[in-house]
DNA sequence: TTTCACTGTTTTATATAATGAAACAGTGTT
DNA sequence: AACACTGTTTCATTATATAAAACAGTGAAA
């Protein structure tokens, strides 16, 4: 925190700690956590329960996000120019191929959920909007950065597979740079990237690019269910299901970018 | 801005010039605008792009709400303990009715749009999840004021409509207090409320209230159109197709409390 | 009850970051 | 080429943020 120079980054580094996984934080052990203080984040705190950017739980004298941040999410108009305009095409999509279906940006390395219609099956799979995935692990990623700009892909796969960072979250995660870069050259002559269980096991994804009316891609589109009830003769339905709906959300959002 | 004293409190006033209606800024006519030194909004805004708090738009070199933003509000659990759940009610109310169906809970004297889904028609209510309306000129607001506690019913409409605040709408808004007064009781009794163009001329919506399980009114489920074609004979059918809907969402979400 | 350990809150002198005028650096226009 | 308009950087001055400490309220254990 003491290396946070302005007040504005303080603030949204406070903001940070308050995630799905902990929605509530009470004055002392946030304190703690951000090694701050504790009258200093008690003043964060309550200047930003005045402005009902956090609420106060009256019996537990903790602090959650509150209404207001939710107002202002709500007016990013990546959501009123995107979302408000591409929900009803995921739907369709969703409607048709009976899996949950996703709609993704790139986000220097990692995918972006800007928006999901989820399965009507019972079975179905567990994500986030407005949270982050690796883009190298999942066909939404896969295919956003299949369609980069060939120096910008070398330098993200680079990126992405050198360092300690890469994670293998399955045995089928790909690792090595080169095999990336022979995938993404695959996925760009197909139109379409497939995640065999690379992310998660039991976990299987296909994914379309969607242009914008430059011809660059903004985001991804995506079908994703259970392994096995994944018919491998169904993914060419899939996937001309998914470009018609590509093709539909295309002609909405016209010059739009991430 | 130089009346406020606390950093959160100027990053936040910021925040709030980006609306809808205006969701671009460059740095000066922003300066102009919150009433501050051009240099001290820069470092603002700038401050803000480094969080992705805001993104710079770099061909008119103007500022917007960023994907962060779209992020946090995400997190609010507002979304993720209600609007995760209610969604499909929604979806199904609006199946159901094809007219647009909203979701709102009370904030002071104004209603909050929490969620909403568009009816399948072409002509339909626009509307902005995230904004607010007048609560007695609305079918979703009547009804939540009618379920409030006597004491507290009373002073809020009081407050509604003594003052010089109070504005009609329409020549169907009400604006005397006995007059609203007399409304919630009717409301209360017949279990649901109708906005006969109250709020805007040719709009008619029909609410029901929605109660934890603690028996409290948390939010209103409405269904809308246009005045021509909502039929009178109808809204009996709407009402049970609402009271449904609303029924179901108690059994999800619980205790909870907005 | 009394003590203890733990919360959230308020106060205060001190340190540090926010401020705004002015200069700078680009842009497109006349 | 001069102008008018942007966004950006600089820096001395000022005002706000900071953290220690005291305070207050809670609930549990001796």
């Amino acid at each position: 925190m003491q290396q946070l120079k302005s007040s504005v980054h303080k603030t949204f580094a406070i903001l940070e700690y308050f995630t799905p996984q902990k929605p509530e934080w009470g004055v002392t052990e946030l304190a703690i956590a951000v090694g701050s203080n504790k009258s200093t984040v008690y003043r964060f705190l309550s200047d930003l329960c005045k402005l009902d950017i956090l609420t106060k739980n009256p019996n537990s004298d903790k602090y959650a996000l509150g209404l207001k941040l939710f107002e202002l999410g709500s007016r990013v108009s990546l959501k009123s120019a995107f979302v408000e305009k591409t929900h009803p095409e995921l739907e369709s999509v969703a409607k048709d191929i009976t899996e949950t279906v996703h709609i993704a940006v790139l986000k220097k390395d990692q995918i972006f959920y800007v928006d999901k219609v989820e399965s009507p099956q019972g079975l179905k799979i567990s994500s986030q909007i407005g949270s982050y995935n690796p883009a190298y692990a999942t066909a939404l990623g896969k295919v956003l950065l299949s369609y980069l700009p060939e120096n910008q892909q070398k330098e993200t796969a680079k990126k992405l597979l050198r360092s300690d960072a890469v994670t293998a979250y399955t045995k089928n995660t790909i690792t090595k740079q080169k095999n990336l870069l022979k995938a993404l050259d695959e996925i760009k002559q197909n139109g379409y990237a497939i995640d065999r269980e690379e992310y998660e096991l039991g976990l299987i994804c296909v994914a379309v690019p969607i242009f914008n009316q430059e011809g660059n891609v903004v985001a991804s589109l995506s079908a994703s269910g259970p392994a096995n009830r994944f018919e491998e003769k169904e993914v060419t339905r899939y996937v001309t299901t998914l470009k018609k709906g590509a093709n539909a959300i295309q002609n909405k959002i016209g010059y739009f970018k991430p």
